[in-house]
DNA sequence: AGAACATGTTAGCCAAAGCTAACATTCTAA
DNA sequence: TTAGAATGTTAGCTTTGGCTAACATGTTCT
């Protein structure tokens, strides 16, 4: 099988992504305000990823309408099962390229760079990083 | 400094990136088949990164409005000083990451995630990346 | 209870980057 | 040299995901 190249819009159009950055932005975020208040609402989501509400508004409709959120006009923001696995998955993709990037030594805009790269990583991939950061920090770094 | 979290387009927005993904792309692309050929063409150009040819068109006209490119209607396309300079950095980039990956191990998909990653690292990443992976080939991988 | 404030929604705009259909130009070969 | 094929362009549509302005709803305090 050839690979051939395509634009980044091109791979998301042959792949048909089911789910975009920006909608994995919000999954993740909701999970993760969960965690602390189980009260998620529109401005909290919206604060927490410098968006203006309307843009959450909006977001949060088509996460509903595709089973990832329960929500009603005015309520409070709630995950569905659907919603909470995917929702811890993308955590933890996020803890394990944070933590290869620290294991790098990254000092600048380290989150900015794995909210970045966490998009664009496979399964393969990450479970590759993953593992050379435990390789790493247990074999390497010590010494 | 706080750092906060953004949505990917929220970080595009407030970094006011110069070069969209896209964009570089296809100065990518121009750069890799102008080493070839020097003949560059819609057409190449297009079937290159399976785009269809009217969006090969816009962009290059937006390439050669901001000087990356120089094209004339129905002509061939020709980067600038300036488009050579970001093409050479744009190729070695996409290098580095593709070898980090198959150093890693990586066999599905190395280019798509190639092209996808290499979106995402800034400068210091890259470098940091590139000094694991000489690190992994020299220290490691021989044993 | 009602005023004022906080929060949420709607409508409608914008840019990016694809696409198709229709048209224009250039090249090739009879 | 002119017809047809190949290539390129234009116009205009689509989706995504932002935004603002204006309006609606809920909450709180006097």
């Amino acid at each position: 099988m050839k690979e051939e190249f395509y634009t980044l819009k091109g791979y998301k159009i042959k792949n048909e992504e089911i789910l975009s950055s920006s909608m994995e932005d919000y999954i993740e975020m909701i999970y993760r305000l969960s965690q602390k208040s189980d009260q998620v609402r529109v401005r909290e989501l919206s604060l927490a990823l410098n968006v203006q509400p309307p843009s959450t508004t909006k977001m949060i409709k088509r996460l509903a309408k595709e089973n990832y959120v329960i929500y009603e006009r005015y309520g409070c923001i709630k995950l569905t099962e659907k919603g909470r696995d995917i929702g811890s998955k993308l955590l933890e993709r996020h803890r394990i390229i944070f933590d290869f990037l620290e294991c790098l030594g990254v000092k600048e805009n380290i989150l900015e760079q794995t909210e970045k790269i966490e998009h664009a990583v496979n399964d393969e991939v990450l479970e590759k990083i993953n593992e050379l950061t435990k390789f790493l920090k247990d074999e390497i770094l010590p010494f």
